[in-house]
DNA sequence: CGTACTCTTGACCATATTCAAGAGACGTGG
DNA sequence: CCACGTCTCTTGAATATGGTCAAGAGTACG
C-alpha cells in the first residue's frame, strides 16, 4: 500500500540513466536505448521500510533498481520471516519466481530508493525486438539462481559464524560492484533482525555470532549496520573466494 | 568423468518426443519443432550415479531432462554437501547459475536418466529466431527460482517434521505433475542421506524426523524410497498448499 | 561369506532457541 | 525540557532442537 502512495515522479531520461552511464554495466546500442526509452513507464520512489511487491499479489510492473536497497522475503503463517536475497541497485525486480503469474515473495525497501518501472505485458515484446535484451534478462535470472544456491547451501550446511561471515563479505562485495555506500563504507541501514531472518538463525544467537566476528576485529556493527574491518578474515571464517567478476547486462 | 563414457545414441525425433507427445507441456508450433530440431546435438544416456555436470568446470552444453531424475547440489571444501534441487522429466538443466561461464553446481543422476542435448553456444540464436523460446527459458529459470525460494524459507525457517513433509510433499507433486514413478507410487532411488543433505540435517536427525513422519501414517520408507500415505497430513504438517498448476513450457 | 550400503536406535553433547531483563538512542508530544 | 514509548542491541539463564558417536540389523552383491 505504501508503494502506491503519491509521490513526485522525477523522469530521469534513460540516455541520462546513472546506472548505464556508470560503466558498471554493459552498455546499450542506440536501438536498444530506444526500445528501453519506450519501455520504461515511469518511477516509483519508495521511503525506507515500505513494501514494494507483496507476495501472492499480481504485479502489473517490472522493476530496476536505480537507487537504494532491499530484500526479498517469504514469510510462514504464523510470521517466521526468510529474507532471500538483496535487491541492489542495477538488479532487476518482478522476474523472481513467475513471469507472469502472482508474486511468490514480498520486497520491502531498507533505504529510501529510486526504482525504474516497467509494464509487465510488454515484456514479451522486448524478446520480440531485441533479443539481447531478452537474453539479458535471462542472465540476470540465471545470476539470482546464482546467488539463491549459495545462499542456501550456507543455510544448510554452514555454522552460524560461516554463515554471517558469508553473508556480510557478500553484502559488501556486491555492494562495492555498484559503488552503493560509497561514504565510509558503513552497510546500512540492516538491522541484526534482518540477518537473523537471513541466515535461518535467531535474533539472540544473530546478535552472539555478530559479537563473536567483532572481537575477531573482522567488522564493527553500529547503530543499523556494520563495517568492514578485515574482508580477509571475514572470507577465511565464511570459506568464500567471493563473486566471480563480470560485466554484467542490465535492462 | 562417467558422463564422458561412451554410451549408444538413442535418437528420438523430436516431433515424436515423449514429452511434448505427453501434453504435459506447451506445444511447438511447426517452425519451432524444426529449430529445435537443429538445435537438439544428440542425447546422453547416465547411469544411475553418475555425475553430469561438474561444479567448476565449463560445460559446452545444455540438456532437457527426457526421463529419470537427478539432484543439483553444491559442496564446501570439507565435504559437506547441500542438495538445491532436483531435476525431473521436462526440467532444463544448465543455465543455473550461470548462462555463460563456468558452472557453480554439479549435478548428479540418481535414477538411469536420459537427456538431451543442446549446444550452448547456439542459445543466443535461439532468443534471435524465436522469441517464444527464449521466453520460455527466462520463465524456465523464475520456476526454478521460485523452487529455490521455498526450498530456502523451509531451510531457514521450518521445523525438522515442517520440512521434511514440506520435501517429500513437494517431489510427490513434481513426480505426480510429469507421470514420473507411476507404477506403485514409490519415489525411488532417494537414501535418507540424499533427503538429509536436501533438508540441512544430520542423517539421523533425518532418520529419527522420517521415522515420526511414519508413525503418523503420512509416508511410508522402504529401501531407497519413499511411499506417500496421506498427503493431505503431509502438506497440513508442511503448512504448504501445493505447487501452482499451469502450462509449463519447454525446451 | 565377507563387504558395502542403508536404515535404525540409544546415549551424550553441541548448537541454537526462548525467555527475560536492561541499556542506550531517538523521536514525539505534553 | 522532560517523560514516554519505540526500536535496536546486549547479556544471562534455562530449555529445546539437532548433531555426533557408536553399534547393530537387514539386504544386496560379488
Amino acid at each position: 500500500m505504501d508503494a502506491k502512495s503519491p509521490k513526485p515522479k522525477r523522469n530521469i531520461a534513460c540516455d541520462e540513466c546513472p546506472l548505464v552511464c556508470s560503466g558498471d554495466f554493459r552498455a546499450f546500442s542506440d536501438a536498444e536505448l530506444r526500445f528501453v526509452s519506450t519501455f520504461k513507464r515511469g518511477e516509483l520512489v519508495s521511503d525506507a521500510g515500505s513494501t514494494i511487491l507483496v507476495e501472492g499479489t499480481h504485479s502489473p510492473h517490472l522493476y530496476t533498481v536505480l537507487s537504494g536497497w532491499g530484500f526479498r522475503y517469504k514469510t510462514l503463517e504464523d510470521g517466521r520471516r526468510q529474507i532471500l536475497n538483496y535487491v541492489l541497485p542495477g538488479d532487476f525486480i518482478g522476474v523472481q519466481g513467475s513471469l507472469l503469474s502472482e508474486m511468490h515473495h514480498s520486497v520491502e525497501a531498507l533505504s529510501d530508493m529510486i526504482l525504474c518501472v516497467f509494464e509487465r505485458s510488454r515484456l514479451f515484446e522486448l524478446y520480440e525486438k531485441h533479443p539481447e535484451l531478452g537474453f539479458d534478462i535471462t542472465w540476470l535470472a540465471a545470476r539470482e539462481e546464482q546467488m539463491l544456491d549459495e545462499h542456501l547451501l550456507s543455510v544448510g550446511r554452514r555454522s552460524a559464524a560461516e554463515r554471517a561471515a558469508y553473508l556480510l563479505a557478500f553484502l559488501n562485495e556486491r555492494a562495492e560492484s555498484v559503488a552503493l555506500f560509497s561514504r565510509g563504507n558503513r552497510i546500512a541501514p540492516l538491522t541484526q533482525q534482518h540477518v537473523a531472518d537471513t541466515l535461518g538463525l535467531s535474533l539472540v544467537h544473530t546478535n552472539k555470532t555478530l559479537r563473536k566476528l567483532t572481537s575477531q576485529n573482522a567488522i564493527a556493527w553500529l547503530d543499523s549496520g556494520f563495517e568492514i574491518k578485515d574482508i580477509d578474515v571475514l572470507k577465511q571464517i565464511a570459506g568464500w573466494d567471493g563473486l566471480p567478476e563480470v560485466a554484467r547486462p542490465f535492462i
